[in-house]
DNA sequence: GAGGTGGATGGTAGCGCTACCATGACGCAG
DNA sequence: CTGCGTCATGGTAGCGCTACCATCCACCTC
């Protein structure tokens, strides 16, 4: 005889099909699975085994709608192309997959706008964790974060006043090491080629400025910046920008690796001798940066690690034990190679 | 006097609270937000009306679990760093940004086993769709995916005999178009360095394989390949071992772009005229390939694109209107520059 | 031996929404 | 005027699970 199944499950077996087949009662079965140390051994390995016969998966919809509270984290980046953020992602990704938390994607598009949206969208559904990138949210995004009634999690900086947690490094003093470290290989004509200019590369150009200063070598010609979006091409046409302005620069800090690699290709491509004539300091340290001719500085940024370190963080919080220091500065190391080795 | 909250809801207004202020019932409602055009003109601004008020939100969750389908697409790729990815992943995005559907990653790190368990996961929960990159699924995979009930897009290549759909484009015939375009310009030992050697990188080494036999120029000292992951640091070392080993190699047809790049830069490195002692050819076009000195020829791949089409047959499948044509062959285009312009 | 305690198990009542099936009003053909 | 489709609206009954509370059964204490 068919059992009558409901017109609208797809006939997958339910919780009560397991509790049936195992002879216990539903709840036992729905014990079973999230709390094995509350039911004896015995009818833990019954459940088990009708669990295996039918092959049975818990619905998590249905799991979120009873528990108001789904397994799933929600992450906003603001983008997904930019290979630091999804370091990031990975390291998030890595950390998650032996749970069975799912992973729910958010690109705000650097645009605080978007992630308000995001946030109303991500809300409703109740997260188990919010990771976030950067500090800076707006006003309407921090009320959203603060009642999510979740752990959350701001990455990629460090600062004060957090939401609840942070874990990341602080983009002001990479700056300022980066800049420091040419004015010390020699270079005083420095200049700062950023694009994008989101908070964070507003931070290390504060950083880049403050040890000019520092050195009495601040000169406001030496700073070219756009809000176009960050590339290669836009490194090597913002760089051209930048010796036209000032011709005697001696050196740059770039925003990011990709910049640097555009004003790398464009010096060889203008026969200007790195790091002779210009030496070149990039951020973030892609693998590439190592490996290029003349291998380039750049500041190491610890990606992977914030995204496995803010999982830790949020899913200690989940557990109950949250962390006794809120905000984690897993620093940054800047690596000194030839592009910078007058 | 306040209303008796239910010890669950964490006070978030529901349906009822909406039909109630509006004063019809919580199905008007339901209707009026999914199907405005079967509610009266009348009844939907009083109900959009209350739902402004009071800033309702509906439970996606609860919304899943009565209808029997989310609205998350599902999307697996083998890796999150891999920019090509990276590409396809903000395609999609970008596609179902402005629809109501939410974006739950999978990252299968090459793997068929993995790429079996994240189905699974996936599966109970009744997603809305599922992309996935790649044609060659385990049978089980296979099975899974057909099983789905949603639509399924297989994205990055094309082939016969899809699950449901795919978008795309021929590596084998990528692989081909670059090899020939280098014995054309007059490179003879053409050499094959590839890493990881996934599947379409075992399909771009038989495109390779047929021009080089084509022109009765194939000799198996000429391919270097290894499984571990693609760097560009692992494309220097591979095109150290593949000098090594062919010390006649006039020319390279990389795997991908960074082992382009690695053979650029060592070729720098060790003072290797490029274009001239050795032509370089990369796959994919990343930005950077056209700002590198020399520039590199590279076989352009429409990522983005595919992410956005993959997206697009997947709604109009959810919507009823099945595309005639369930594979998307959308090409490539080899760009030929400076790195093979000998 | 009465009463207490704690651990294992189960029943019931939702979670917030939508599928399904009325219901009632209206227009129109006969 | 009757009968019947059509349209807008609503009531009811779940979707599959878990929170809450009750129950039951050792096992102990005095």
């Amino acid at each position: 005889m068919i059992k009558p199944r409901s017109r609208r499950g797809g006939g997958r077996p339910t919780i009560a099909d397991v509790a049936r087949k195992a002879g216990v009662g539903a709840i036992t079965v729905s014990r079973a699975l999230r709390e094995p140390e509350r039911v004896s051994e015995d009818l833990r390995r019954q459940i088990q085994a009708a669990v295996d016969e039918l092959g049975y998966l818990p619905d998590p919809n249905a799991r979120a709608l009873a528990s108001a509270r789904a397994e799933v984290f929600g992450v906003l980046v603001p983008s997904l192309t930019n290979s630091v953020f999804a370091e990031v992602l990975r390291g998030i990704y890595d950390s998650l997959s032996d749970s069975s938390f799912r992973i729910q994607l958010g690109n705000t598009h650097y645009s605080g706008l978007e992630e308000e949206r995001l946030l109303q969208v991500f809300g409703p559904q109740r997260p188990a964790a919010l990771i976030v990138a950067g500090i800076d949210q707006t006003p309407t995004s921090r009320r959203l974060l603060e009642t999510a009634g979740c752990p959350v999690v701001q990455v990629m900086e460090t600062g004060p006043d957090p939401v609840d947690m942070m874990v990341g490094f602080s983009h002001f003093d990479g700056g300022r090491a980066a800049t420091e470290h040419m004015i010390e290989m020699g270079y005083h004509r420095v200049g700062f080629i950023g694009a994008r200019m989101d908070p964070r590369s507003q931070r290390r150009l504060a950083g880049y400025r403050a040890a000019m200063e520092a050195a009495g070598l601040f000169d406001a010609r030496l700073v070219t910046t756009t809000p176009v979006p960050s590339s290669v091409t836009l490194g090597r046409e913002l760089f051209r920008d930048a010796l036209a302005k000032a011709p005697t620069l001696d050196g740059v800090f770039c925003n990011n690796d990709d910049i640097a690699l555009g004003v790398l290709f464009e010096c060889h491509r203008a026969s200007i001798a790195v790091p002779k004539t210009i030496g070149i300091t990039g951020f973030n340290d892609l693998d590439m940066m190592e490996v290029a001719f003349p291998s380039v500085t750049s500041v190491r940024t610890p990606r992977y690690e914030i995204g496995r370190r803010s999982v830790a963080m949020a899913l200690a919080a989940i557990a109950g034990k949250r962390p006794q220091e809120p905000v984690v500065d897993l620093g940054f190391e800047l690596k000194r190679r030839e592009s910078t080795a007058r």
